[in-house]
RNA sequence: GGGUGGUUAGCUCAGUUGGUUUAGAGCGACUGAUUUACACUCAGUAGGUCACAGGUUCGAUUCCUGUACCACCCACCA
């Protein structure tokens, strides 16, 4: 027998080693079944697994485990992130903190660091299966993958390489993002802004003398970049400024630097801003930089880099040289306020931008990199691919090209790829409206290597270190072009082979130094994680060869599903459309679910700096069981939406676990006490088969269990998760347990019993595999093998009975009013009760049902009839029945009194508003027959009640 | 500045084409119960002018407009 509560410790690991030593969690490229693949989102490979992942495993299983049910061949292929900067920062932090170097870069150089940043790598990816077990993902571990294979390096090399030689990846030198603290560029969706607050200074940036007429005054809050400046912008109407529009000034700024200025005039300037005229320091500013581009004809003096990489200042800036921002400004407004050139000081609250991974201000800064091109028109989309039906396309027209962002938009626009909740296409298409070309290069070391090569012989003849600076410096800082090709650069090879000497002489080659960003390789996670890794290794191969050769690509590609939290929409989820709709041609997934951010009960974000915040998911399981972590985080949480998540809440679902596990006891308990063999029940059709044996309670639920199928099939195919627990958690509870298991007490029909158990357990294994695996082991059918490989249950239609679905209802609600009146007038539990009830139309019925009634009303005697007389009672008046109890001379006939007025008043309102409807010509008109039928027969039932209160009232009086 | 979502019971949230809703659930509160599955239980009760103001409609929590507050995303006026 099962012990009294279910302990989750006892069989979690168990059941999970079960079903992985089956072998059902591997999928099969060659089965005719219909594939449903999964690809989970690989988690950072720096540590442990939080609440987020708790989410998105919990959510994936139920796909996959229903898929698989419904006869899916269903593929969840696990893995994890190298994730780039993220993990070389913390490896670089221990290093720091453990070993006290203060520049483990520069100490351990690059091999030794990666292997180090490896080996951390390995450790974090151990727990993580761990833990990813612990969560009960029936994940296909056999096909588990890194970012950093192999086989997924040669699909990096090989998308670079194409997309070079199609023109969409280029070095260019623009004004980049600079982490100074990571000391390398970032992506433009990795800066976050905040407001902070600083200083606006109002200063004279031309003299009186020099402007012939009043000082020109420029507003800033960085003035210390003035040192970069190559021009003063103005608003082409401002009549302040006409007169200086095109004139060429010489500027003494303080540090000893002189600044050589052109005024030109652009319509982005605001006039009432400041002054209405702004320094433009092009190599500093993204914005300056391109009204620089916009006006280069006109300005005379070159863009002058005064910030370095290090963030100080640059030997550009005179006598700063060497500061850092923050000093050299205050030095910068020391000297102008002692010049008498400072107008004004205010408080101002500046937008600043931060590093999303060091959370330092970012620094733009021009730099030589590679980026990928979203604009060009390179790829042919077959429009047919977008989802459209074939005569959307007649006449078929040629399939033009278009540009990454077209195909990114037209893929959405469609619904060839559908999201979850549907709002988010609107973020989706407004990020993309801004999207500019990705900067794809990374100066650390951790990471997919630029596979980009340089000849020393080749690039001989130019001045530099080695190859790459040289190569570097023919490029930088001439920034006449912001593309510059590698192509047209002598030496430079893309390759997606590894070079060791030049293609051309034969001489040494040099790697790129840079990295490539991380959402470069997890963008073609669905499906380089499907490509043969025996077949990468084949160089004759080409990427499409790789594609087409593949056995998994062909069989589970695109996948079904995306499932990832909605604050990487951008990040993740748009680059794998980019990247895998050119790459493959291909849609990577058909369906994207976005859930929301797990906050703590207090509705914040939960932070790992500050663990009281924190719910370890590992500190829950042994305490509540994954199966109640999984339903506190499913049920009553919506896509999209962020969601609390407390202590209580998986209590609750604790609670009903162990409330399943107890029904389930007590069916056992049933058959033992039966000697009968559960396992030998065999009971799908029992009711066709001894119809006459079926208690209304048997026919009632095997009626509600074909709707109960029907319900969660539909729900889980429309991924309403949470909805479908819900209904699942009702049924087993209000239903199952508290009517149908109490009625069934003393006549229970066993193989109904067991059926409906099975059935439930079956459609609660999606929610809650283990504790419903468990309980498989002791109902499950002679011969049958593991829940999670049981196929999923199908409706007998057969089966259905609405007319016992409504006696059955009747009966209950006769047993809740006795109840309530019990409650309602104090009657003592220990007092004999006796309860009279008359139905004009189920009277049969219910003397039937007269044994429940009497246990589960705690009775001492019922009577079918209507009382002589209304003295000592109180009444219920139901719809189909009357209730009696006569309270034998306890009666609180001014409670009574009461009681019925107010009841009668709530009628009174009810049918007033009832008529109301019906006597409005209006609505007779307009309403539908079925609505105006319903108005009627509501409205008879409540003048049939009100009857009978007013009948009892006249009584009393 | 542009956009999105939210505002329903003390708390967390449902409410799927406007009328089967006289607005529901879970938790919490309160009253009672030791009845051979379960106290991780059972029975029952209280608690809501569905943020506010207009509009459309026979009828609005539901659709439209506006307002307020909250949250988030995008942009960044130097």
């Amino acid at each position: 027998m099962l012990p009294k509560a279910y302990d989750p410790t006892s069989c979690e690991d168990r059941i999970y080693k079960l079903w992985e030593d089956s072998g059902a969690f591997k999928a099969d490229p060659k089965s005719s079944k219909e594939a449903f693949t999964v690809s989970m989102p690989p988690p950072n490979a720096t540590g442990q697994l939080h609440l987020g992942h708790a989410v998105m495993l919990a959510l994936q299983d139920i796909f996959i485990r229903f898929s698989r049910a419904r006869g899916k061949e269903a593929l969840w292929i696990p893995g994890t992130d190298h994730a780039a900067i993220a993990t070389e920062s913390v490896v670089i932090r221990k290093i720091q903190k453990e070993e006290k170097i203060k520049d483990p870069r520069g100490h351990y150089g690059r091999t030794e660091l990666v292997r180090r940043i490896a080996e951390f790598v390995a450790q974090s990816q151990a727990t993580i299966r761990g833990q990813v077990r612990k969560m009960g993902a029936s994940c296909d571990w056999s096909r588990e993958r890194y970012t950093m294979d192999a086989s997924l390096n040669r699909c990096v090399n090989e998308v670079f390489q194409k997309m070079y030689a199609d023109g969409l990846i280029y070095r260019g030198n623009r004004v980049v993002n600079w982490d100074t603290a990571l000391q390398t560029t970032i992506s433009d969706d990795e800066i976050e802004y905040e407001d902070r607050e600083g200083l606006l200074y109002t200063f004279e940036y031309l003299s009186a003398e020099q402007t012939g007429g009043e000082a020109l005054c420029v507003a800033t809050s960085r003035p210390e970049t003035k040192l970069g400046d190559t021009a003063i912008i103005v608003h082409p109407d401002d009549e302040r400024y006409e007169h200086l529009i095109g004139r060429h000034f010489e500027v003494a700024w303080p540090g000893g630097v002189t600044g050589h200025v052109t005024v030109i005039a652009d319509h982005t300037v605001d006039r009432e801003f400041g002054t209405g005229a702004i320094g433009c320091t092009p190599f500093h500013s993204k914005i300056d930089y391109e009204i620089w581009q916009r006006h280069k004809e006109e300005i005379i003096a070159e863009p002058k880099q005064i910030i370095g990489e290090d963030g100080l200042m640059t030997e550009n800036a005179g006598s700063f040289a060497g500061l850092s921002v923050e000093i050299c400004r205050q030095k910068f407004i020391e000297e102008l306020r002692e010049n008498g050139r400072l107008k004004k000081e205010e408080k101002y609250t500046q937008p600043l931008s931060i590093s999303y991974r060091s959370k330092k201000p970012v620094e733009p800064l021009p730099k030589l990199q590679w980026f990928i091109d979203v604009n060009k028109k390179a790829v042919v989309w077959p429009i047919h691919r977008a989802g459209l039906r074939p005569a959307d396309l007649s006449p078929r027209p040629a399939d033009p090209k278009m540009s990454l962002k077209e195909i990114m938009q037209q893929v959405v626009r469609t619904h060839a790829i559908r999201i979850i909740p549907d709002r988010f296409e609107r973020t989706y298409f407004q990020w993309i409206d801004h999207l500019q070309d990705w900067c794809i290069s990374r100066q650390i070391w951790w990471g997919h290597r630029v596979p980009v090569y340089y000849c020393v012989k080749c690039a001989a003849g130019m001045s530099g270190q080695s190859s790459y600076e040289r190569l570097a410096m023919s490029d930088e800082l001439k920034a006449q072009s912001s593309k510059l090709k590698a192509e047209g650069v002598p030496g430079a090879f893309v390759s997606s082979q590894s070079l060791n000497v030049c293609p051309e002489c034969g001489g040494k080659v040099e790697q790129d130094p840079d990295t490539l960003d991380t959402w470069f390789s997890s963008g073609l996670w669905t499906w380089s994680t499907l490509i043969d890794p025996a077949m990468a290794q084949d160089m004759s191969l080409s990427l499409e060869d790789l594609l087409k050769l593949s056995p998994d690509f062909q069989k589970f590609h695109p996948t079904a599903v995306m499932e990832t939290a909605y604050d990487i929409l951008f990040f993740w989820v748009a680059r794998m459309i980019l990247m895998t709709t050119y790459a493959t041609g291909q849609i990577p997934f058909k369906t994207v679910y976005l859930h929301g951010l797990v906050r703590t009960r207090e509705g914040k974000k939960m932070s790992k700096s500050d663990p009281s915040t924190c719910i370890d998911p590992l500190e829950i399981i042994p305490q509540y069981g994954a199966d109640a972590l999984r339903l506190a985080m499913i049920v009553g949480q919506m896509p999209g939406n962020d969601f609390q998540l407390y202590m209580e809440k998986i209590g609750g679902y604790r609670n009903f676990i162990n409330k399943l596990w107890n029904a389930s006891r007590f069916v056992l308990l049933q058959c033992e006490n039966a000697k009968a063999d559960p396992k030998k029940l065999q009971a799908t059709s029992y009711k066709l088969q001894a119809p006459a044996e079926l208690s209304l309670a048997d026919k009632a639920l095997l009626s509600e269990l074909q709707k109960l199928i029907t319900d969660v099939t539909e729900g889980l195919e429309t991924y309403r998760l949470s909805e479908t627990g819900e209904r699942l958690y009702s049924f087993v509870w209000d239903f199952f347990c508290d009517w149908y298991l109490e009625l069934s007490k003393g006549e229970a029909h066993l193989p109904v019993l067991v059926h409906a158990l099975r059935t439930i357990v079956q459609l609660l294994h999606p929610y809650c595999p283990f504790v419903t695996e468990e309980l498989w082991e002791a109902i499950k059918p002679e011969g049958a093998g593991l829940l999670m490989l049981e196929p999923w249950p199908v409706i007998d239609e057969r089966l259905r009975d609405p007319i016992a679905e409504e006696h059955f209802a009747l009966l209950t609600n006769v047993i809740t009013s006795i109840r309530q009146l019990r409650a309602e007038y104090g009657i003592a539990p220990e007092a004999k009760i006796v309860v009279s009830i008359f139905s004009d139309d189920h009277q049969p019925l219910l003397e039937s049902q007269k044994e429940h009634i009497i246990r589960l009303a705690r009775l001492s005697s019922l009577a079918f009839e209507k009382p002589k007389s209304s003295k000592g009672i109180v009444s219920a008046f139901l719809k189909g029945a009357e209730v009696h109890v006569s309270l034998e001379g306890a009666i609180d006939l001014p409670k009574l009194k009461a009681n019925l007025l107010e009841e009668k008043l709530s009628l009174k309102q009810f049918l007033d508003r009832v008529d109301a409807k019906l006597g409005n010509a209006k609505f007779m008109e307009h309403a539908q027959h079925s609505v105006i039928e319903l108005e009627q027969q509501k409205r008879k039932d409540a003048e049939e009640r009100m009857a009978k209160v007013e009948e009892r009232l006249k009584s009393l009086s």
